[in-house]
DNA sequence: AACAATGTCGAGTGGATTACTCGGGTTTGA
DNA sequence: TCAAACCCGAGTAATCCACTCGACATTGTT
């Protein structure tokens, strides 16, 4: 039940942008400094955020990504299906857009054990923007605002 | 965020052992047969919730396994930590009895999403108990509790 | 016009993990 | 004594993860 790293990174990618929101395209480069992770990688997850238009970008010298829609309205639970596929603890009881899967749903009690979790985890998920993050961030450590990088353990 | 097999055929074996609390030893054949598994796989999962308490067995002819204590006293979450591991969508964050082990938990804003994420999947996973499930199973088909196997797809 | 800084794309790859199987024990009731 | 069970450790094919690499396209600057 863990996270891959391209769910931890990809937020990390987009928490980091939030922080920027605003303030032109920033350069795949400076993100991937900045959170201390691989560019080659970081670039393959961005680009599927980018597909998902969670992110926008500007090609050429000067270009990079920015988010592309408020930080308020991006939830945790947009950015962890992008990367992770749609939420569930079994494939079973996924959260598939219109359309059951499992066919013993009549008589199976495991369901009602995987579809409350599955539930519980996207309230979380999507309980939470990445404004709400800024928020708790500045709360964090106001003192650390100047920050260079990012925790390197998530 | 799957489930691996593990936690999803140990949930079905102690289902299917709490079903037959206090009628003596099952034999490993007949759980299997029943809920369409390999028998020498499931052995290996059984016997890592032996280990834990979980379940207890006879050996010998006749012998077989049962569970170590009470259906109401078991909980989804004591069966998924034995095969799974400790809870905790990451590594960071996951329970571990007395301890932390990220070092800048100080700063790290993901780091309350993911302890939210994962308080929040302990709820769910220690709020049911085995005997939870056999009285929603009894509410969900009554017709069906002559059912030779379960769900061939969790 | 040339160049350098960027994003875009698809393929490849080593290592880890998963989901098993197999074979050889030991224990015990009939 | 035998057969039905549990016990244990090793092995393995397939899959997935976490990247890397190389070639190309776009665009601002000089």
């Amino acid at each position: 039940m863990r996270l891959s790293t391209k769910g931890r990174y990809g937020m990390r990618a987009m928490l980091a942008l939030a922080r920027r929101y605003g303030e032109g395209p920033v350069p795949l480069k400076e993100i991937a400094e900045g959170e201390g992770l691989s560019e080659a990688y970081l670039e393959q997850l961005i680009s599927e955020l980018r597909k998902a238009g969670l992110v926008r970008s500007v090609r050429g010298a000067q270009g990079g990504y920015f988010l592309g829609r408020e930080p308020a309205t991006i939830t945790a639970g947009d950015i962890i299906r992008v990367l992770e596929g749609p939420i569930g603890p079994v494939q079973c009881v996924v959260e598939i857009p219109g359309g059951e899967v499992c066919d013993c749903a009549e008589y199976c009690v495991e369901r009602i054990l995987w579809e409350r979790l599955r539930d519980s985890i996207v309230q979380v998920l999507d309980g939470i923007t990445l404004a709400d993050l800024l928020i708790e961030e500045r709360k964090l450590a106001p003192a650390n605002s100047g920050l260079e990088r990012g925790c390197q353990q998530n």
